[in-house]
Parts: C-alpha cells; sequence; structure tokens
DNA sequence: TATATCTATCGTATATTTACGATTAACGAT
DNA sequence: ATCGTTAATCGTAAATATACGATAGATATA
C-alpha cells in the first residue's frame, strides 16, 4: 500500500497531473509571475521576493525545471532563470483542452 | 519547519494552488472526464472503471469535492456525483488568465 | 592565493498525500 | 426486524512535500 499507481493511467493524464502539481504551491505561481515581469533572474533575486529561505526557493525552482516550465542556466557565478514559452504554451493548450473536455462552457 | 508558509501568498495565487493541487492526479482528471461522459454517477461506477480501492476513489472524489470542482449528492443509497460547471468554468478562465499572465504566446 | 558570493545539495523534522482493509451508518428490500 | 448494498470514515503504513540551517562547490574579485 501507499505504492502509487498513477503509472496505471494514461500518458496524457499523467503529464496532466504533473504540469498541475508544478502549479499547486502558491511559491511557484509567483516565481512565474516574477520570472515573466523579469523576463530572467536569478535565485537570490526570487529569494527576497518570497518569505521563504534560500534552500527552500532552491526546491520550488527545481521543481518548475523539472516539468519543464522553466530553465536555468548557469552565468558564472549566478543562474539565470528564465521561463520556457514553448513547454508553458504546451501546458496552457493541453489544460485548457481538459477543461474544453469536461466542461460545457 | 515544515509549516506551510502557503498563507503568506495572495488569495488568488492560493486559490489558484489548490484547483491545481485537486488536478495534480491522474485518477482525479480521469474522474472528471468520467463524469462528463456520463453526466452524473455514482461512486461505484466510477471505482469499477479505475484501478484504485472504494476507499481511495472516496478519497479523492472528497479532493475533488473540497475545492468544488465536482458536487455529491445523495439520492436513497446511493450518491449522485456531477461536474459542478460554474467552479470548472471559474477554474478555467483564472487558470487561462495565469497563462497569459505569465506565457508570451 | 585568499576571500566573498551565489546556489545546489545534504541532513533533518514535520505535514500531507496516497493507498488499503475494516468498520460504520444509512437506506431499501425482503 | 433482518439482510444486502452503498459510500464515508477510521486506522494504519509508506511515500512525498515543505521547510530550514549547514555545508559544499564553483566562480568572481581583491
Amino acid at each position: 500500500m501507499a505504492f502509487s499507481k498513477k503509472e496505471e493511467f494514461n500518458r496524457n493524464d499523467i503529464w496532466l497531473a504533473d504540469v498541475a502539481k508544478a502549479l499547486s504551491h502558491p511559491a511557484r505561481i509567483k516565481i512565474l509571475k516574477i520570472l515573466t515581469g523579469m523576463n530572467a533572474c536569478m535565485c537570490g533575486d526570487i529569494v527576497e521576493l518570497l518569505p521563504l529561505s534560500q534552500s527552500t526557493v532552491s526546491q520550488h525552482l527545481k521543481e518548475l525545471k523539472r516539468v519543464g516550465l522553466i530553465t536555468g542556466e548557469i552565468e558564472g557565478l549566478k543562474v539565470c532563470y528564465c521561463i520556457n514559452n514553448a513547454n508553458l504554451q504546451k501546458a496552457k493548450s493541453e489544460i485548457n483542452k481538459l477543461f474544453n473536455q469536461v466542461c460545457k462552457c
């Protein structure tokens, strides 16, 4: 028990659920908004804008990177985090497709 | 430590994250699709369509009900689960708004 | 080379989620 | 009244998530 059964569902639903999971913490939603506003920015800047420690922010960034909603490239000492437009676009359209499928509106 | 800091974020982001959390398991995504296909159905029907036990499915239904994406009304012995179109519509539009804000597309 | 800065990772604690079987409560039918 | 059915809840176990401080590694700069 407590072994996840997620793998027994269909690929696309697993992927959708995974993207939703990445969005399931307000800190991560705020990080996306921050990155949009600043276009590109480093971890330290983000830490200053959130009520969380550096290590916690780093973990949230990792989660967003894991599903591909952001990228993080090393630039000397700093790491430049950016919105990944292509993947966000895909997420947007797939989530929209789900809602259209499921909701009469 | 490990005390959640979610409450320190803004109301709308907390709500968005909460909706995303409800969508963050493929079983719950599939449940939404099942309810759409059947328009209304009881817990037992859903259990038969998922690789999960009755009690686990009941928990997933509870989570979807918690954020208002579905309704569940007692009808004699059975419970009739339904898509909540109004709330799904709201979720759809708010999530769409987020993506439009965050993604250049 | 030494030092300061930046960020990922480690170790840790606690909370939450996922999953199950068993039980309970409510109802219908016999 | 008893029995079968349905679904929520309880108890439990394991996995995952959230959060922090401390540390390590990498790189600028003095």
